[in-house]
DNA sequence: GTCTATATGGCGATAGAC
DNA sequence: GTCTATCGCCATATAGAC
């Protein structure tokens, strides 16, 4: 394991994820980020010109985490669970490790669609792989509805216990943070039965 | 139908409403509020104080829609397919006339929990219902594992395509607007479908 | 590269006339 | 109740010494 370099660029970043990840880009404030990263103000500017530019690394950085390829899967034989097990698999995990990314991603595009439109285009290279993904996804599972109802209800179940949890914690669980983390951990096992569930049934009508 | 009263408190509600939702708190201007509600904005600290009052007012009144009461329904005969039409109509329903709601609702409380807390808990009236409904849910569904893994998926499935609206509709919709919203409305039987097609192999199970 | 000091503008809030 | 004018603060950003 390599020791990342802690350059003042690196520190920076990290301070301005952990604050723009809490408080969002309107409600951030250039000192506070500074005070994380033990330096002075004016070094932010030095080192990334305005708020603007240093939210837009941030934002980059962790939307990088949510974008990993698994479009090659499907150029091998597509196997319907197998691929469902890589997915959740892949996300599930990496959001145990970061559960705030749902709610962070979603409000910001939300606040501002704009900024990010370009940057969300050009990394998921969405035109290629999707469509092709949702024609097999239609062939293996059987239907005759719009396949992206299948994906988009896979992605729910995977995302928003992430993207609600203040919520739900508050609501179903008294504010435990332990227990709704247990809860969490439990559901990746969950998603992944409702839905092969799900796809059987599909099968069985044919 | 009765014509709303347009009192000047109405219109800066209305106006609040439209620029929190759309910025939220921390990227809501007073300016803009005012503008909005083609007063001056010293007009809105006569009428509420403080920024922080009139979101709370605003806050107050978007959450209410949220928290119809479902809960006489238990207190009658318990069946549930029926209880998850009722909550499935309710819901969808409120969402394709309000698609910002949760969202909205979902930022505000991740950025400030406190602030919403306490407002949450007395809306909800949480103690009572909640417990009794898991309960029964468990009796009815022949499961042995924790019910809200099944009261979270419902929840998912309806709220999650709205809350992931910006960025489902530029993944998987190109943008266009209209195409996602019927998607929408198609989804309220989609979701009725799926969760309907666990409630029954969970009891054939048995 | 890193700091202190300061410019510049915008924001929430209030005073006070009408 | 509604307006104009203004206060006081705080945020981003820059100038310039070291």
């Amino acid at each position: 394991m390599v020791k990342k370099e802690e350059t003042t660029e690196k520190i920076i970043l990290q301070a301005a994820r952990e604050v723009f990840v809490e408080k969002g880009m309107d409600g951030a404030r250039m000192q506070e980020i500074a005070d994380r990263a033990k330096i002075n103000k004016a070094l932010l500017h030095y080192y990334f010109r305005s708020k603007d530019k240093l939210f837009d690394a941030v934002f980059e950085e962790i939307f990088s985490q949510v974008t990993p390829r698994i479009g090659n899967a499907l150029e091998e034989d597509f196997n319907i669970e197998r691929l469902l097990r890589m997915f959740i698999d892949l996300y599930a995990d990496m959001l145990i490790k970061n559960p705030f990314i749902p709610q962070f991603i979603l409000s910001e595009i939300y606040r501002n669609p704009e900024r990010i439109r370009e940057r969300i285009i050009n990394k998921l290279g969405i035109q290629n792989f999707i469509p092709i993904m949702l024609e097999k996804l239609k062939e293996e599972l059987n239907i005759n509805h719009d396949p992206r109802h299948f994906l988009v209800s896979v992605i729910s179940l995977i995302v928003f216990p992430y993207a609600g949890k203040p919520l739900i914690k508050m609501v179903l669980f008294k504010d435990d943070e332990r227990a709704y983390n247990d809860f969490l951990i439990e559901r990746k096992e969950f998603s992944y039965n409702m839905i092969i569930n799900y796809i059987n049934t599909q099968k069985n009508k044919a």
